[in-house]
DNA sequence: AGCACGCCGACT
DNA sequence: GTCGGCGTGCTC
C-alpha cells in the first residue's frame, strides 16, 4: 500500500502525483485529503502535501520511494475537505486526480505573480552604474544584465526579467542581499462590488415563505443538514427565502455559497445580497481575471467573507466553515461542466455539503426532473411557493397553432393573434417581448431546389447566415462569404431557411413602423456589459419591443411588459435529445413568467406547430406537476436519467479509421465487462456533430439503473485505455448522466 | 518552487 | 588547485 501525494499544484512541474511509503505507525491512520509532511527533493527538505489516494502498486522505482514523516500538525486544513471532494469527483465523473484537483483547489496563476512581484532599484543611478561595472569586471553576467535593466527603469516586473533576461531567483536574491534592489509583493485585494448604503428594511413574508424559512431553521437548529428543493414559481420571492436561510447560517458563524447561472448574475440580484450582507459578500464572475479570482478565494479562506456568489466554480470557495450552499435556477444546464471532470454542480454540492456538514438549497420555478424525482423518493425535502409574493395574477396564455394560420392564408412569422395584441400594447404604451426559441438551430442556408445545406469544412455543422453577408460556424468560428449559387446544383434559389433574431427585428420594424425595437442576441451582446446595456435600456422604456433569444427570458423584471410572444415554441423539441421536452417546458414557462410582473395583468402568446405536445400544453397551463408525470413516464420507459443512469463515452481522434477501430475495441471491452451486470451498451455512434475542428468523434452509451455499476465500468475502461497504447492518439472522456445526447 | 550538481572563468 | 557564480534538471 502506497500513498499518492500531491505536493503543490500551483507550479506546472509539480502538479503530479508523488508516491510515498506509509510507515507502520501510520498505517490505518491516513485518509485521502489529509495533510502530511514528507521529505522532498535532494535535500529531503520537509514539505507539506495532501494525500489524494492510495495505490496497491507503485509506478515508480520502488527503491527511491521515501516514507511519510508525519501528519501535519494543527487543525484540519480547509483544503483537505476539498481534496477529498476532488477524489469523489474523479471517481464519479472520470479523468485524472490532477484534473479534479485543478477544478477544486484555488490555483495561483503565474500571471498573478507577474502582477504582484516587482523589483525595485534601491540606489541612485551613479551608484548603480558603479555596481554594473563591478559586476562586469567580475564577469557576473546575470547580475550585470539585471543591473542594466534596473538602470533603465527603477521598477521591473520579476516575471519579465525572468523570461526575457533569463534571470533566476537566486540572482535576484543575491542583489537583494546587497541592498541593490527590493522585491515588492503587493497584495491588494480589490473588492469588485461598489459600496451602497445599507437599507435593510423589515421585510414581511407571506405564509409559504414563512413556512419554508421555518422548516429550514428548525432543521438547522437541531444540526440536521440536508438538501431542500425550493420550488417556487417566478415572482414567488425565492431570493428573500435564500437570504433568510443564509442569515441563519451566518449568524452561527458559518459561511454560504450562492451559485447562480452566469446569465442570471445581474446587477439587480447582486445588489440585493449586497444590501443585506454588506461587504462580507463577494462576487465571482467570468469577467474577473485569474488573479482577482484567486484573491477572492484567499479572502474567503482567511474568513473575511460570509457569502460568495458566483457561477459553478464558486462551489469550491475555501470557506473555513461552510454552512450552506444555495443553487439558484437549479435546472440550468450551465451547472454541468463541459470539461473533465464533467461534474454536475448540484450533485457535487450535495457531496461537499456532506463533507462539511452543511445544507443545500436548490431553487427553481421549473425544477429539473432529477431534483423533483429525489424529492419524491425522499432524498431531498420539498418546499413549495405556489403564490406570487406580491399579489400579481398569473398571465393568460394563448396557444396558436401555426398550421391553422397557414391554412387561413397567413404566411407571416407573426400570427394574427400576436399581431393584434402587439398593436394593442403599443397603443397602451406598454412593452412587448418577443422570444425566439432557436436553441440549437441557427439561420442556416439551404438550397430550395436540391436541398443542399452549406456546412463548415472543419466541423459537421451547418453554417449560419449573418446580416453582414458572411457565413459563420458557431463551433470553430470559420467564416466565409455568402454563397449566391448552390455549390451542388448551381440553382440560384439558395437562401436563409429559418428566421433568426435579425429577420424578426426587421419584420417587426416593417409591421409596426411607429415602434422602437431592440434586439438582444449573441451578436448584440458581444461587447462588454452588452447584456446589461440592452436590458437597462429596455427597462428604462427606451424601446417598446425587445426581440431576443433565450437570454431575454432569464432573470430581470420588467414591470411594464404585459405581452410576451414566443415564436417557434417547438423548435427545441426537434433536437434529438432526451432532455428536449424538459428544456422546452422550462423555456416556455420562464418566458411566460416574464409577462405581467407589474400591476397590470400579462398575456402570453405561444406560437407552435405542435400545440398538442405535453410540454407545450403543460407550459401554457403553468402546470409543472402534469409535465413531470408525463416526462418521468417517458424517462422510465426509455431508461433515461433520473430513472436510470447513463454514461457517455466520448472518443475523439484526428484519424477516422483509427477512431473507428478504437471505438470498436472499447465497446467490445465494455460488453465483456458488462455482460454479467445487465449493462445496456449503445453505439459506437457518430454524434450529431461528428467532427469539430477536423477532429472526428464517436460516442458509446452505457445504461444501467445502478450508478455504482456504471462507475465501476468507467474505472475499468479507464484502466483499459491506459494500458493499451493503441488509445494513445485518442482523447477519451466520460460524461456521467450527460445533459444532452451527443 | 527550491535545491544540488556540474560547468566555467577568476583568483590565490 | 580552489572558489563562486550560473544554468540545468529533478524532485516519489
Amino acid at each position: 500500500m502506497y500513498a499518492d501525494i500531491i505536493i503543490d499544484i500551483t507550479h506546472e512541474k509539480l502538479d503530479k502525483i508523488f508516491q510515498y511509503r506509509i510507515p507502520p505507525e501510520l498505517e490505518g491512520e491516513l485518509e485521502a485529503g489529509m495533510e502530511v509532511i514528507v521529505p522532498f527533493g535532494r535535500g529531503n527538505r520537509e514539505t507539506s502535501g495532501y494525500i489524494v489516494g492510495f495505490s496497491e502498486t507503485c509506478s515508480y522505482d520502488e527503491d527511491k520511494l521515501k516514507e511519510i514523516l508525519r501528519p501535519a500538525s494543527g487543525r484540519e486544513a480547509i483544503e483537505s475537505r476539498l481534496v477529498s471532494l476532488a477524489a469523489w469527483m474523479k471517481e464519479q465523473y472520470g479523468g485524472t486526480m490532477i484534473q479534479a484537483l485543478k477544478t477544486v483547489l484555488p490555483i495561483k496563476r503565474t500571471e498573478k505573480a507577474k502582477e504582484h512581484r516587482i523589483l525595485q532599484r534601491l540606489m541612485g543611478e551613479e551608484e548603480g552604474k558603479k555596481k554594473l561595472e563591478e559586476y562586469l569586471r567580475k564577469n557576473q553576467k546575470a547580475r550585470a544584465r539585471l543591473m542594466a535593466a534596473l538602470l533603465d527603469s527603477v521598477e521591473i516586473e520579476y516575471e519579465l526579467v525572468r523570461e526575457k533576461l533569463g534571470i533566476t531567483l537566486q540572482v535576484v536574491r543575491a542583489l537583494e542581499e546587497q541592498n541593490v534592489l527590493a522585491v515588492k509583493s503587493e497584495q491588494i485585494y480589490r473588492n469588485p462590488i461598489k459600496r451602497v448604503d445599507d437599507s435593510r428594511k423589515g421585510l414581511a413574508y407571506n405564509e409559504e415563505q414563512e413556512y419554508a424559512i421555518r422548516a429550514f431553521r428548525q432543521d438547522y437548529e437541531q444540526d440536521i443538514y440536508r438538501t431542500y428543493l425550493l420550488y417556487g414559481i417566478t415572482g414567488s420571492g425565492k431570493t428573500e427565502v435564500y437570504m433568510e436561510m443564509i442569515q441563519e447560517a451566518v449568524s452561527r458563524g458559518r459561511q454560504a455559497v450562492v451559485l447562480i447561472p452566469e446569465i442570471a448574475l445581474t446587477y439587480q440580484t447582486v445588489m440585493r445580497f449586497y444590501r443585506r450582507f454588506g461587504d462580507r459578500v463577494s462576487i465571482m464572475n467570468s469577467r474577473l481575471s485569474q488573479g482577482e479570482r484567486y484573491d477572492q478565494m484567499m479572502r474567503a479562506k482567511r474568513g473575511e467573507l460570509d457569502v460568495m456568489i458566483g457561477p459553478r466554480s464558486a462551489l469550491f470557495t475555501p470557506f473555513p466553515n461552510l454552512g450552506l450552499i444555495v443553487i439558484d435556477e437549479e435546472h440550468e444546464g450551465t451547472y454541468k461542466s463541459e470539461q473533465v471532470p464533467r461534474y454536475h454542480a448540484r450533485e457535487t454540492a450535495v457531496r461537499r455539503a456532506e463533507l462539511e456538514k452543511a445544507s443545500v438549497v436548490l431553487g427553481s420555478a421549473t425544477p429539473s426532473l432529477e431534483a423533483f424525482y429525489r424529492c419524491k423518493n425522499g432524498e431531498y425535502r420539498l418546499l413549495t411557493l405556489k403564490n406570487r409574493a406580491t399579489e400579481h395574477v398569473l398571465p393568460e396564455v394563448h396557444t396558436v397553432d401555426m398550421r391553422e394560420e397557414l391554412k387561413n392564408g397567413n404566411r407571416s412569422i407573426l400570427s394574427d393573434c400576436l399581431k393584434s395584441l402587439i398593436e394593442d400594447r403599443l397603443s397602451k404604451k406598454q412593452q412587448v417581448m418577443l422570444f425566439i426559441n432557436r436553441r440549437g438551430y441557427a439561420g442556416f442556408l439551404s438550397c430550395r431546389s436540391c436541398g443542399y445545406v452549406v456546412k463548415c469544412p472543419h466541423c459537421d455543422v451547418s453554417l449560419s447566415a449573418h446580416k453582414n453577408g458572411r457565413l459563420v460556424c458557431h463551433y470553430c468560428g470559420y467564416e466565409t462569404a455568402q454563397v449566391k449559387i448552390c455549390p451542388s446544383c448551381g440553382s440560384p434559389h439558395i437562401g436563409g431557411f429559418r428566421a433568426g433574431t435579425q429577420q424578426i427585428e426587421e419584420l417587426v420594424k416593417r409591421e409596426f413602423p411607429q415602434s422602437r425595437v431592440l434586439r438582444m442576441d449573441m451578436d448584440t451582446t458581444r461587447e462588454k456589459d452588452g447584456h446589461e446595456k440592452i436590458l437597462s435600456a429596455f427597462a428604462g422604456g427606451e424601446a417598446d419591443i425587445l426581440v431576443g433569444t433565450q437570454m431575454i427570458v432569464k432573470g430581470h423584471d420588467f414591470p411594464n411588459v404585459t405581452l410576451v410572444g414566443v415564436l417557434a415554441a417547438d423548435m427545441s423539441l426537434y433536437a434529438e435529445d432526451y432532455r428536449a421536452a424538459e428544456r422546452t417546458f422550462q423555456l416556455l414557462t420562464q418566458a411566460a413568467g416574464r409577462a405581467g410582473r407589474g400591476t397590470q395583468k400579462g398575456e402570453v402568446v405561444i406560437q407552435t406547430y405542435s400545440p398538442e405536445h405535453y410540454s407545450i400544453v403543460s407550459a401554457s397551463r403553468q402546470d409543472y406537476a402534469s409535465f413531470y408525470e408525463e416526462e418521468m413516464h417517458f424517462r422510465e420507459l426509455m431508461g433515461y436519467p433520473p430513472a436510470e443512469h447513463l454514461l457517455a463515452v466520448l472518443i475523439a481522434c484526428e484519424e477516422e479509421t483509427l477512431l473507428e477501430k478504437g471505438a470498436h475495441y472499447l465497446k467490445e471491452y465494455a460488453q465483456m465487462v458488462g455482460r454479467s451486470r445487465a449493462v445496456q451498451i449503445i453505439g459506437p455512434a457518430s454524434p450529431s456533430v461528428g467532427k469539430v475542428k477536423d477532429v472526428y468523434r464517436r460516442v458509446i452509451y452505457l445504461k444501467q439503473a445502478d450508478a455504482h455499476i456504471l462507475i465501476d465500468m468507467k474505472n475499468k475502461m479507464e484502466q483499459y485505455i491506459e494500458v493499451n497504447s493503441g488509445f494513445a492518439k485518442m482523447r477519451i472522456q466520460f460524461d456521467f448522466d450527460p445533459m444532452k445526447v451527443f
